[in-house]
DNA sequence: GGACCCATGTAAATAGTTACATGATTCT
DNA sequence: AGAATCATGTAACTATTTACATGGGTCC
């Protein structure tokens, strides 16, 4: 029984052999866009891998006081990953403090609520900019290069904060309405 | 300290009293689409809000072998509620199954990989077309009434799913080119 | 009579975050 | 000398899910 994370270490591991490290890493960069983990979710995890036999490591010469494992695929785990991305994905619980607190903010003063969305706007415009400028640098990759999932779940990134950015604009727009003295429009143009 | 559960049974309250159990049927419904919880989850926070004074119960009449009680929220929920609105959301940990197995969708044969995409393609079409279904019995509120919170968050569920219909049908669009034998192409136009 | 909705709780397990712990190397 | 990065682990806590437990009313 392979948990979430399990998988996504998986899939890391499918491209490359990493240390625990370098998954933690990759599970705050790359991937961690779209799957998190902390590193001491990320080492109990990897050593549930190996017993269950989907991974297995070798120890290779590192700093620190302790030795650093360099993890890999096994066939049994390739099999495993395989099977389960062709699996529909069970319907997921969608958590969003951004939508949580656009529930209630018929309750605060307009004024108040655009300065907080303005700054939300700032960060996602930021978020697309860095997701635009990866793009940039590679050319759409063949369907079975690993190269292949990173752009896939890159440009569902960029979609993403368009959509964003498009309904931040819009809960903006009627805020300022609301107000009798009228905040500054964003002044960004990145969509 | 309120937890982010405790905001969001806080914007219920808002709106009107309810017992556990309505708040545990609007977490699944309405807020359910950006905040989701169990009653088994539901029911200690209510405690624990009451210890903390943002709630206030009155037992009434009701089925079932035990006291029906009615929540409601004090003054201070309110101020506390609104201050939380208003305060920028700490980064969220993003988590999502198909952004994952996407991730790996390179190990598998795109054919079948198309199969999956097709299927995620009409749950999210079938959830675009009952919030597009809600949408046409109301026009757009005040931003002052509680209606408006609904009708944002409405509004971000609906391009959200259209982002989601846009990204799922480009990776079909790949997985097809892909592949040798083609795969039927989705025939639903509810975008 | 059985299924399903109303209604409220607790217990146990899993998932995830934060804090504790250690120590080498490289950069400023 | 101090901070940052490399590197691996455990402990404690919080959040969330699943399962247990009970029982009335309504619809077929």
């Amino acid at each position: 029984m392979t948990s979430t994370l399990g998988y996504a270490i998986l899939g890391l591991l499918a491209r490359e052999p990493r240390t625990g490290y370098e998954v933690s890493r990759a599970l705050d960069h790359p991937v961690g866009y779209f799957w998190t983990a902390r590193h001491s979710q990320i080492y109990p995890e990897l050593a549930r891998l190996e017993t269950s036999g989907m991974v297995r490591h070798r120890v290779v010469a590192g700093p620190g006081p302790r030795a650093n494992k360099r993890y890999s695929l096994t066939a049994k785990g390739r099999r495993e990953l395989r099977s389960w991305v062709t699996t529909p994905p069970a319907p997921e619980p969608s958590r969003s403090e951004l939508l949580l607190r656009a529930y209630s903010i018929w309750l605060v003063d307009p004024g108040a609520a655009a300065t907080m969305i303005r700054g939300e706007r700032e960060k996602h415009a930021a978020q697309l900019a860095g997701y635009l400028k990866m793009t940039k640098s590679v050319d759409e990759p063949s369907v079975d290069s690993p190269r292949f999932g990173n752009y896939a779940t890159l440009r569902a990134g960029i979609g993403y904060e368009r959509h964003v950015l498009r309904w931040l604009d819009w809960l903006h727009d009627r805020l300022c309405e609301a107000t009798p003295e009228p905040a500054a429009a964003p002044e960004s143009e990145t969509t």
